[in-house]
DNA sequence: GGCAATTGCTTGCGTCCGCAACCTTTCCTC
DNA sequence: GAGGAAAGGTTGCGGACGCAAGCAATTGCC
């Protein structure tokens, strides 16, 4: 393995960005603490109110959320006690079941997106130019290409 | 508040990384277990080596590691029972702790930081132009700056 | 059509970690 | 210099989640 260390722009880059991740994911935890949802539980919302049926397959949300199916399960349990989520039997595969977003449930997605929306501005894309937002699509393109490409 | 929605290039760019972030943890953690290591012990290991005295005091440690004072004295816990790392008492003030690489924490490192950093190289930077990685650092020093700004 | 393999979800167990409470030591103020 | 406030670290508790095992239902193969 030829030890290419990492370049001082390249150490600068890594440094700042993992250093600004765990910072900001508890940000964007916290902004949404008055609301009573977790991070993992608004993306829960998120992904069934953009289903055309508001409503997902276990196994498609848990891929979805890149969550294991016994974490789906328990971060379900605590939606459904809130009554935010149903569990809905699927009627033609007995094995399946559906995650369905309750009217509440999307009321409090309806209640909590703009805060949340407004926290990503402030907590992530404040002070960048429209030419950095580019940048950043492309560069994290890239990053999704070189991580599903292989696993070694 | 004025709900200004994710622009569609904004929104392609919050997507990417987000969903760039948690496979590339999960990717860099899975390359770590042949050592016997984790993220976070990894991480420990090289604050530790930075160190001009190769010991840090627990409070700076867990505030460079972004870690709860509880959360570091259990990460410790492992990597002391592995032999990588000491507890050292400070002679001068006796409320401190240091965390004190050990010769055997120190050759771990020695023996994981290679594949480590070709691990990064293969999962992130592959692909990317020096002048992504320049536009990189520069955009999440100033996402650093947003976080640091102000708690709201 | 029957039996094995697969898929989908849940449960038991263990790990990691944050919060709150606690103890010890040091600092600050008077 | 005495007493309260603050700082440093550990422990009890609980939440979140991954892995492996288990169970039910479906699919595939012959």
């Amino acid at each position: 393995m030829a030890t290419t260390w990492l370049s001082a722009s390249e150490m600068r880059a890594w440094r700042n960005f993992i250093e600004s991740v765990s910072t900001m994911t508890a940000a964007l935890e916290s902004d949404l603490v008055p609301f009573g949802l977790t991070m993992g539980d608004y993306e829960v919302l998120v992904r069934l109110s953009e289903s055309d049926t508001q409503r997902l397959r276990m196994c498609d949300l848990a891929n979805s959320l890149q969550l294991s199916p016994s974490g789906l399960t328990r971060r379900l349990d605590g939606l459904v006690s809130s009554g935010l989520v149903e569990r809905v039997a699927s009627p033609s595969d007995r094995r399946v079941m559906f995650a369905a977003l309750t009217p509440a449930g999307l009321a409090k997605l309806v209640e909590a997106a703009p805060d949340h929306v407004a926290s990503v501005r402030n907590r992530f894309f404040r002070g960048l130019t429209k030419d950095q937002v580019c940048a950043l699509g492309d560069i994290f393109e890239t990053v999704k290409g070189n991580l599903t490409a292989c696993p070694e």
